[in-house]
DNA sequence: CAGAGTGTTCGATGATCTGCGTACACTCTG
DNA sequence: CAGAGTGTACGCAGATCATCGAACACTCTG
């Protein structure tokens, strides 16, 4: 009974889990920087319109490296905008949206409204 | 009947002009990085709770010269937040509010609701 | 185990931003 | 007109940021 394959995460992972910030104690000017940014901006727009967890960090189009993709998930990460979750080779994202509406009301709507030039 | 004492601004002035951006044309990238600086969000603070036309430049309590000042006045009126009116040897300033609400709903409140640490 | 796939970390680089001091322009007042 | 008051323009320094290539770590598959 408890010799299951492990299907998605934990288990036991080698890697160190990603570090997130609730975004209750994300300060105002935190999250505007964080929406300022053009690439950011369309990460956020993407995970947006998929389910919570479908999409890998990976499967983003955008037009960076992915060094600097994955320094932009940091600073998501850090603005409480950001929730990942190893599933085996991969690393799945889910917009934390009712979290950080509930701390700045409008403010991601704004975002996702103002569709990009 | 046309001989009246120019009270106010213009009449004859010398002075070119502050460079004004209508909110309607302002891309939201640049209102969240106008909106993200702590100088500027004391300004916008401190403009809201005045009347229009009420405070001068210099009339502000932020710890920068006012070579800085002048230069977050710069950035507040490229990003439709302000305008500028010339009386006298002083500027006298109005937070456009109405205008930066049509164009951006919610997110002045966001930063006028959020106290300065 | 070897290899492909996925993602992070580490410098380095170039751009942008904030801040300042100085010099300058304009306005009003004595 | 001389001077004080107000605000801008022009560099210049320091900090921060976005970006990249290369190296590394982990996971799954053949």
């Amino acid at each position: 009974m408890a010799a299951q394959t492990p299907r998605q995460q934990d288990a036991a992972s080698h890697r160190t889990p990603p570090v997130h910030t609730a975004p209750q104690e994300v300060a105002l000017e935190t999250a505007l920087l964080a929406l300022a940014d053009p690439v950011r901006q369309t990460l956020v727009r993407e995970l947006a319109g998929a389910a919570d967890w479908e999409r890998s960090c990976g499967s983003f189009d955008v037009p960076v490296t992915k060094a600097t993709l994955s320094r932009h998930f940091s600073v998501l990460r850090e603005a409480g905008l950001l929730e990942q979750r190893d599933a085996g080779a991969k690393r799945l994202n889910r917009l934390r949206k009712p979290e950080f509406d509930a701390r700045f009301p409008g403010l991601l709507d704004l975002v996702l409204g103002h569709a990009a030039p």
